[in-house]
RNA sequence: GCGGGUGUAGCUCAGCUGGUAGUAGCGCCAGAUUGUGGUUCUGGAUGUCAUGGGUUCGAAUCCCAUCACCCGCCCCA
């Protein structure tokens, strides 16, 4: 017996319908702030992401899925989606046109970590970019994007994470004083944290130990070491948000794990998912396209959303299969009948009607069947009917039954 | 990659300290007189007890390994 491989899986009507919801959403908030659409492949040379994600993450230094390919070079799928946009970015000179290149993606991502709920080695992400500007304008109206896709989508009570990690100036004289100061603390701390003190002092930030909280809380804060420019940044950020009527909290410890970010990250959590309760991740990242070896400066500001993991959230709050209406459940008996109920369907389904035909030979079968499915109606069309030129329509919700010609059943079925 | 838990019918699960698998619930199929569902009643089908070894006269039950899923860690979406 075949089955999935390790992490991956299939997804199922009804669960099915909330992605297709999800994914006609999304697109459509995307549209009203002018973002379009962009397809990159799934997979890429790997020195893309190892120089674009940074060798040291752990994505890069220990889950991407990479092999040789024929001709010996290294290929890789893709384990997040901004490193191959920007690369797109540069090689059609997307920074030629006018205006800023806002752009979306939908789909599949790979990483060869431990599955765990609402976390596989297949995954799909909704991202979205905004390249050609450090304005700070533009951070707040990509997370008010990110938010109303969220709210939109059904996901009841988001929380914003804000913070700033500063940038290739500032940042650095921060870490240096977070190590220093973890050298005369670390003791106390949980094993954990007393490796990240040395290996990755931002890490500390994150910890989730009780009995570390208050030694954490008396560690420097990064907002305390942004320089000027990325301190004012930070500022017309927050009130752009708030002049937009968005909550955010700001949590100084909020680092994100990707070397590409700066300035302005963020993250939206969400309460209905466990451990993974992560469901957004975005942030700055004006150095990546030099550091991929681009002429131009590309600036900009992403965020992805966890498809999975929303569509997860929205399940827990509604019934899946109420989005999988069926409004006719066409009952044709004989064959007469059968080839009449073809062009009725037809038509009913011109008129923007779900509509199935029934197979079933026995009329109480049919309408089990019906029952089973939630159809809306059953219109049941035997010889009576067609001799009497109508249709018997019945109401599944109340069992009302009325007789009806053709011309009477569209504003029937309304 | 590390630690813990689980794995019995389509689904949710019983199965106590080893003795031929459950009238279990839900679902599925068929019927309760000829063209009408939802409630009720009756009958029926379905399992290499995750996989592979081992202990034993005998293993779903004990032991080992593998795999998958779940929870946590690491990290992240």
């Amino acid at each position: 017996m075949i089955k999935a491989v390790r992490g991956t899986r299939d997804i199922l009507p009804p669960s099915s319908a909330v992605w297709n919801h999800v994914e006609a959403v999304t697109r459509e908030v995307f549209r009203s702030f002018h973002y379009h659409e962009i397809r990159t492949p799934i997979f890429e040379e790997t020195a893309l992401f190892a120089r674009g994600v940074g060798e040291e993450t752990d994505i890069v230094s220990k889950e991407m899925y990479t092999w040789d390919d024929r001709d010996g070079s290294s290929i890789t799928l893709r384990p997040e989606n901004t490193a191959s946009v920007i690369r797109a970015y540069i090689e059609h000179r997307l920074d030629q046109i006018p205006g800023l290149t806002k752009l979306y993606y939908i789909g599949p991502m790979f990483r060869r970590e431990r599955p765990q709920k609402g976390r596989y080695r297949q995954f799909s992400q909704i991202g979205a970019e905004c390249i050609g500007t450090e304005a700070p304008a533009v951070d707040a109206e990509v997370i008010e994007l990110a938010m109303e896709i969220l709210t939109r989508c059904g996901a009841q009570n988001p929380t914003l994470l804000l913070n700033s990690v500063g940038c290739k100036k500032c940042r650095p004289v921060f870490v240096e004083a977070l190590r220093e100061r973890l050298q005369s603390v670390k003791g106390t701390m949980c094993t954990d944290c007393q490796r990240r003190a040395d290996t990755n002092p931002l890490r500390v930030l994150d910890c989730k130990v009780p009995e570390d909280q208050p030694v954490i809380d008396a560690l420097p804060s990064i907002l305390d070491y942004l320089d000027p420019e990325c301190s004012a940044h930070f500022e017309t950020v927050k009130s752009l948000l708030t002049a937009r009527e968005l909550t955010f909290e700001i949590r100084p410890r909020l680092v994100r794990g990707l070397d590409y970010y700066m300035r302005t990250t963020f993250e939206v959590t969400h309460g209905a998912l466990g451990a993974q309760n992560s469901i957004l991740g975005g942030g700055r990242y004006d150095g990546l396209a030099e550091s991929l070896g681009s002429k131009v400066p590309a600036p900009g500001i992403g965020f992805s959303i966890g498809e999975d993991r929303l569509v997860m959230a929205i399940e827990e709050q509604t019934n899946a299969g109420d989005l999988a209406k069926l409004d006719v459940f066409l009952v044709p008996m004989g064959a007469a009948a059968v080839k009449h109920a073809a062009l009725l369907a037809r038509d009913l389904r011109r008129a923007g009607n779900v509509v199935e035909v029934s197979t079933d030979h026995k009329l109480k079968r049919a309408m089990e069947t019906a029952n089973k499915l939630k159809a809306r109606y059953a219109l049941i069309l035997g010889d009576n009917e067609i001799e009497a030129g109508v249709y018997a329509l019945k109401n599944m919700a109340t069992g009302e039954q009325q007789n009806l010609t053709r011309e009477q059943l569209p504003s029937a079925l309304l």
